[in-house]
RNA sequence: CGCGGGGUGGAGCAGUCUGGUAGCUCGUUGGGCUCAUAACCCAAAGGUCGCAGGUUCAAAUCCUGCCCCCGCAACCA
């Protein structure tokens, strides 16, 4: 039987539209599970949906819905995209689903079967966020924030644990003799100094969640709810069937080989994951790959510049493929990387439009006109295309083994400008001219072709529409796609090929920013993640305030003590970028005002200054620095402009 | 000592784990070709690999110290 790959993404949270993050994680994933298919392998490639949890709670109370109508919405515009971009998935796991709920049951299960004390009835207080839907430790928390600085409350609950703490040497025993166990080494170094820090008990349970699978609790008790994380990863092997009576695929694809996930979330994957599984008595996963994150330009953002598309734009525009080989070509696996329709547009053409599809023109363009629409009639078995080749292959296939889907793609290319200095050095044209198609000039055309056929049989895995596509038109549709389909010689002769319109057409540029191409929203990032329902769909809602609620009465602007004020000093405060601790004479005295305005004002050019203050603000501590009152300015982006008052205006003047 | 990433020809980046002629793309200059999507091919110019020490026969790569940049977090009362 063949021998088994199973590769999974994290499964994406459906609060979120898929952003760019998730496409690229996805499209790694589909590339891996091509690859492997390619060289041979069952593959079993799983993708879907974390469903659970306060903020879908939330957000379909928000639009009035139930959480797993919610649910159901943004799952069909994952699946959607995943279709458009070719993702090859076997199987769609949702955590709403009964299979999933099963396996996390019996995940429970064998836990309590094999090791009784590990989930035990306990105790918890500590900062909750309920961002982040976690306790924080004490130095995680600052000033009541966290750190996303959403407010934290100090909670206490009763909880169901998980002795994470048993697990610490076993984990490091592990980490010790899988030093491949997770990628790149440096994800893994972090990994392993959190687990020799110490590890604490986990709670895995909550009572103040409802949407979620409830916790198998013990006769009486209140109704606990699984905790995010128990619950979501045990989808890597519901969806095999664990737990649901028909286990067939959990026994042939277990231990997944590859767990694709962001750094974001390696912890969880290689600390408690892993001992969840030791503690149920499974097998481990055998790596988790960490890829980095796409940032936005580093240059500023100007929606009047227009440098942005969004990337279901670039697909709608340009089709998935070109999207697919630029989010595998321009980020080295593992790091970190920047999205720019210019970067975009570069790759574009000058990799797909100017080598890739003009190569095939030219070679389909000959091949047309000198052997009639068919595949040169005579092979040919010693060239410099077929020495191209055969250096490429063996490199191709050790950097996708380890991937590096960058170098995979540049050997690819290497290739393809052999066959392009190939074509020149031989100069088809003036043979065809001066000798005619004669048995010579078949070995060449053949040559081109077949280059071709290799190169494109290199890029299956990342472009899963156009190489068949591509194939087809260089008669080798019926060339098998597998393990020896990168071997020189298989391209037929005499099979009728398909000269047509270029394949990626070449883009210009500037008239493409100038056409308002790029009006559309921006690239989502990390970090702004977008509502739910998106511009359009069902779900939109607004929430302007009625006119008169936004207003205030005159008294109570009469609330508020404006004066005016003199700066006597002025100094930064150690370790802040934005505040500087200001002394002020308000005309009754001197009093301490912290203000956020030093990125635009250095402390000197202040003192002596005129102000205005808010004089009854309650007083607050800013960086441990305390503040008793405001000063105010106009900000654009964090630009502050002082309100300027005639020098000749006493301080402690009232404002109104 | 908050966390993290980075400093390699004009630009953007590989290479650093596993020391051994510094590589890719774009751009620039000169030449070639006219089959091809004003695309292609060849050649050239251009780099003290942030700085300083150390290890070594040999350092972009390993060790030590330092400098600088960028995210995130903390504050913008």
């Amino acid at each position: 039987m063949a021998p088994k790959f199973y590769v999974s993404t994290a499964i994406h949270y459906v609060n979120d539209l898929p952003h760019i993050g998730h496409i690229y994680e996805n499209v790694v994933a589909d590339v891996v599970a091509r690859y492997k298919r390619l060289r041979g392998f069952d593959v079993f490639f799983l993708t879907g949906t974390d469903e659970h949890g306060q903020k879908i709670e939330r957000s379909a109370a928000k639009h009035g819905i139930s959480p797993i109508e919610l649910a159901d919405r943004v799952v069909e515009d994952h699946l959607r995209l995943w279709k458009v971009l070719g993702i090859s998935n076997d199987d769609f796991i949702r955590t709403t689903e009964s299979r999933h709920r099963l396996g996390v049951y019996e995940l429970i299960r064998r836990i309590e079967q094999r090791n009784p004390g590990d989930l035990y009835l306990g105790e918890f207080a500590g900062w909750y966020c309920s961002n982040e839907e976690s306790y924080l430790t004490d130095s995680q928390v600052r000033d009541g924030r966290c750190e996303s600085g959403h407010a934290v409350e100090r909670m206490t609950e009763r909880n169901y644990f998980f002795k994470l703490s048993l697990y610490q040497e076993r984990l490091l025993e592990h980490y010790r003799k899988n030093p491949g166990f997770v990628q790149p080494k440096t994800r893994f170094n972090e990994v392993i100094s959190f687990v020799e820090s110490g590890l604490r008990d986990l709670s895995v349970s909550r009572t103040t969640l409802r949407w979620g699978i409830p916790f198998p609790s013990a006769p009486g008790e209140a109704l606990h709810v699984i905790y995010v994380w128990m619950d979501a990863l045990t989808n890597y092997i519901s969806a095999l069937g664990f737990g649901s009576g028909d286990d067939a695929r959990f026994r042939r694809y277990w231990p997944c080989d590859a767990h694709l996930i962001g750094k974001d979330i390696i912890r969880f994957h290689a600390v408690y994951w892993p001992a969840f599984l030791m503690s149920a008595g499974l097998e481990l996963p055998r790596s988790i790959q960490a890829h980095g994150w796409w940032l936005r330009d580093n240059q500023k953002i100007s929606k009047s510049v227009g440098n942005i598309v969004r990337p279901d734009y670039v697909i709608e525009q340009f089709g998935p493929d070109p999207l697919r080989y630029f989010l595998l070509r321009d980020m080295v696996f593992g790091q970190d990387s920047n999205y720019s329709d210019e970067a975009f547009l570069a790759r574009y053409n000058a990799d797909l439009a100017n080598d890739l599809g003009n190569t095939l023109s030219r070679g389909l363009k000959m091949t047309a006109d000198y052997f009639g629409g068919k595949t040169p009639p005579v092979p040919c078995d010693d060239n410099e295309v077929k020495t191209a080749a055969e250096s490429a292959i063996p490199e191709y296939l050790a950097a996708m083994d380890r991937w590096a889907f960058q170098r995979a793609l540049e050997l690819a290319w290497k290739l393809l400008v052999a066959t392009n200095g190939y074509i020149v050095g031989r100069e088809p044209w003036k043979h065809f001219r001066d000798q005619g198609a004669d048995e010579s000039l078949s070995r060449v055309l053949w040559n081109v072709l077949e280059g071709q056929r290799i190169v494109w049989t290199m890029l299956a895995p990342f472009m899963p529409h156009m190489a068949p596509e591509a194939l087809r038109r260089l008669g080798a549709k019926d060339v098998p796609l597998d393990e020896k389909a990168l071997a020189w010689g298989r391209l037929p002769n005499g099979a009728p090929i398909a000269p047509r319109d270029p394949l990626f057409p070449r883009i210009d540029t500037e008239a493409f920013f100038a056409s308002g191409n790029s009006g559309g929203p921006v690239t989502e990032s990390k970090k702004e993640p977008v509502e739910a329902p998106r511009a359009g769909a069902p779900l939109e809602t607004t929430q302007a305030m009625p006119p008169d609620a936004a207003k205030i009465s005159i008294d109570q602007f009469r609330e508020i003590d404006l004066r005016v004020a003199e700066v006597v000093a002025a100094e930064r405060i150690e370790k802040s970028k934005k505040l500087l601790k200001l002394r002020v004479n308000d005309g009754e005295g001197e009093r301490q005002i912290v203000a956020g305005i030093a990125t635009s004002y250095a402390p000197e050019e202040l003192v002596g200054r005129k102000v205005v203050i808010v004089a009854n603000l309650a007083t607050a501590k800013l960086m441990g620095v305390e503040s008793n009152g405001m000063i105010l300015a106009a900000s654009i982006d964090g630009e502050a402009s002082l309100l300027a008052v005639d020098s000749a205006i006493a301080p402690g003047t009232r404002v109104t």
